[in-house]
DNA sequence: CGGCGTACATATCAACTGTTATGTACCTAC
DNA sequence: GTAGGTACATAACAGTTGATATGTACGCCG
């Protein structure tokens, strides 16, 4: 048998350390030793646990979806057009950990478009992320909260209009406060919403 | 006196190569050596004509945002609402000169949140798109075809949306095919126009 | 306790990066 | 024609990159 300590925590401290790079340096600036800096070690150490780059890179973007995945939880007790507007909002930058997802997220699309295993990966993303939303919609349509018509097009709407203001903010995070994100992702679902007699 | 021939034609020739790097390599890919090797010469002629990398990415930027500005001549005959329909339909990509455009402008932001200097600039370019379309947005109220209210968060807004609608199209072509996009476009501008009696 | 696999550190590799110095041909002005 | 500046090619530079081979300490199983 193995001599083993706790290879998946350390494991995850590599993750830690790798995301930690990604969100001060950006995906350029993600290279073996900035990694091996941060957690006070060597490239050996980093490539034990990560057999290529490509590895790295892969697992980094893994991690980064899981932590987009938590910031809104699956169990909402709200429902319908106020579950949307918080899942939506939960991606805004209004929070430092959100902040920093969109950073490493928007900085990691250059990679992505790039590299064909990363793009498909990207665009899987997009269309998890659009499936979540989707339930929602439809609730919201239900409600007559949103207008009647194709939900998938309302979805990738809705997406569009949230990543679109995501990026507008990360350049100009002064222009764009929290206040005014949350009233812009506001004004536009009542925008939305057709009005009832 | 100097020994001239043409320096501008050959800068431009120069800044030929480097568009064509961009496109096809992304931002991350743009290297002295990959542009030599498109001119078919090397490193020395690159560095004869730009300085530093530093003045190669300022000027590909600088590239970029004059081929987009190109996009949408100034002098439209449409007005109001189907002119901001034009104008935010020539960011989409909607013909290879614009998807190239758009992937260039999108790798080029892992760079341009790292270094404050190109952030600044994409912040600026960011306002001043903003400023070319507020003067439509502001015409399509007047004519009752938006909603009153605040024209900068309008804009803010259908900026969003276009390019966040971009971003999805670049990594999922096949999902969003150039009549989706139009139909996408023009579905969420009537859904922001309010009905009339 | 002895062997073996793990967990690294250390070192080295070739490839690639931007920058810079040097050489040289050529055009232009005198 | 010749002096001087331009337009490069060539070359070498120091640094960084990902990858890899080797060494070694240490924990577990027999």
């Amino acid at each position: 048998m193995p001599a083993k300590l706790d290879h998946e925590a350390r494991r995850r401290d590599v993750s830690a350390a790798v995301w930690r790079v990604l969100a001060t340096e950006g995906f350029g600036g993600l290279t073996l030793r900035a990694v091996a800096a941060e957690l006070n070690a060597t490239t050996g150490l980093v490539t034990h646990y990560f057999p290529s780059k490509q590895a790295l890179i892969v697992h980094a973007l893994e991690l980064a979806e899981a932590r987009t995945r938590a910031l809104v939880p699956p169990t909402e007790n709200a429902r319908g057009l106020e579950a949307l507007k918080q899942a939506l909002a939960a991606v805004l930058p209004l929070t430092p950990e959100a902040t920093e997802l969109n950073r490493v997220w928007v900085s990691s699309w250059d990679a992505a478009l790039a590299d064909p295993e990363l793009r498909i990966m990207e665009m899987s993303r997009y269309t998890r992320w659009r499936a979540r939303l989707k339930p929602l919609v439809l609730q919201a349509q239900q409600d007559g909260d949103l207008p009647p018509g194709n939900p998938n097009d309302l979805v990738a709407g809705l997406a569009a209009f949230t990543h679109g203001l995501v990026v507008q903010a990360l350049f100009d995070p002064r222009a764009f406060p929290h206040k005014r994100l949350r009233q812009l992702l506001d004004a536009h679902l009542e925008a939305l919403t057709p009005r009832r007699g």
